[in-house]
DNA sequence: AAGTGGTCTAGACCACTTG
DNA sequence: AAGTGGTCTAGACCACTTG
């Protein structure tokens, strides 16, 4: 075993696991565990630092959550190697195709699911018509050099989109070819954890977190076209926006900032 | 006990503690768990399912972790209530103070440090310094209406902010009376969960998920005058984004986008 | 005082990789 | 075959709330 854990000391105050967790994340931040290193095996652990293996596997868990270590069934826990994250601009409404291409990697889809079908409540509410109104549905893991990258489900007006089947690449070049591209859209961007099937598909640890991004897509008479929900495996993705001080020409903007902020 | 718990199902495919979330997210979904009620503790829930405590715990926490039910010590699980989301658009350079006064909340700070003192190697790369220059460092908790909502960790060099204890609502107002208030900002947006640590400071579950953002923000001149990370708790915090096809005026992008999408 | 969630143990067996 | 992580149990005791 690892010469530091050995009579690994997780003396201290509060939660046997606590102590543990922070034992190990400062033996990484100590560079003692280098980037990429084996952890003893939970056992071992358990018997240089005296507590159950049910306890390391807790602090492991937690520290596996927030990003420090990565375990594989029968190989052994290691260190996180830091990863080269993508950056996505929040400015300019572009594709996941056009985007990964514009990176030089190479983006292919995993449908799961593809068709003309009844919208659910949310789907007709965030499209503006009526419950139960057929819309084509797009489901799909998107991936780039064959990592899963983000799951996406797409919903769209039947007049918008009638042969959902012919998508198969990007969708809005197809969209563009019946013109009915979205020339702007708004998105709400929030935080989450993904849950057992999430993260199977991602390929990703249960309980790790992700960006979701949720897009209204409009066209240039301001209707819907399309509804997307996606999840972004935060470890690789990151967006990027680039914020102003004021609007410009907006003088009443810039004299309530004066006031408020 | 609530008569769906009685003979709780837990029959299926995979492993236990999956069987009996997918059982306890299902009773949430079809409404015979209402929201804000309470689930039978932990060890009636155990005896219906014919399962360990232990197994029911990890179901119970995971779906915590996941935004569906909440815990507290001593008094019950209870299935998680909608909260109001605060929406925070990514358009305007603005305050928290401001952000807040503007939804007709009280903001306010818990200082966790603040002062002149040397920079990390990350503060200083970041500001574009020295390593080891001295800089004016924040960190506080920041709360809307009593309820912790993020924590944020400012530098800024010591040209910019050089008596940082007179900082003690809004950073920005004192720049601004300094004429040293940023014009515009870049944002790297990312998800994490929060440590154990960072989630009692936001008075959530550890393992949490939430929002990092590392904003980075200029002068007229183009200086670095402020880094702010900041870990906005994502059960009450949402993103908003603008997104438009091609930027006014830009025929080149029009063209590529053509292309490639 | 009684009830409920939080921490911890020792041990068993399964699933997957070859450290 | 041996090693490693994954799942599960029965039971003990602690911390906190009053369901």
């Amino acid at each position: 075993m690892h010469t530091i854990f050995e009579n690994l000391d997780v003396s201290g105050e509060g939660p046997l696991y606590r102590r543990l967790k922070a034992a190990i994340a400062e033996a990484v931040a100590n560079g003692k565990l280098e980037r990429g290193a084996a952890l003893p095996p939970e056992r071992d652990l358990a018997e240089a630092s005296g507590v159950s293996r049910v306890t390391v596997r807790r602090a492991i868990a937690e520290l596996t959550r927030e990003g420090l270590l990565t375990r594989r069934q029968g190989a052994g826990t290691f260190v996180a190697r830091p990863v080269e994250r993508i950056e996505q601009s929040l400015k300019r409404l572009s594709s996941f195709t056009e985007d990964m291409q514009a990176r030089g990697m190479k983006p292919h889809s995993q449908w799961l699911e593809r068709g003309l079908m009844p919208a659910s409540d949310d789907e007709a509410r965030r499209l503006g018509i009526a419950a139960g109104t057929q819309i084509a549905r797009l489901s799909r893991i998107r991936f780039a050099d064959n990592m899963p990258m983000a799951i996406e489900h797409s919903a769209l007006p039947q007049d918008v989109l009638d042969a959902p089947q012919e998508v198969n690449g990007s969708l809005y070049s197809v969209l563009s070819e019946r013109g009915r591209r979205p020339v702007r859209a708004t998105e709400r961007i929030s935080a989450c954890v993904l849950d057992d099937h999430q993260a199977e598909l991602l390929a990703v640890s249960p309980g790790a977190p992700a960006l979701f991004i949720l897009r209204t897509a409009f066209d240039a008479e301001g209707r819907v076209v399309e509804v997307t929900g996606t999840y972004y495996r935060s470890d690789v993705y990151d967006l990027i926006a680039e914020l102003t001080f004021q609007s410009v020409g907006s003088a009443v903007a810039y004299v309530a900032d004066q006031d408020a902020v």
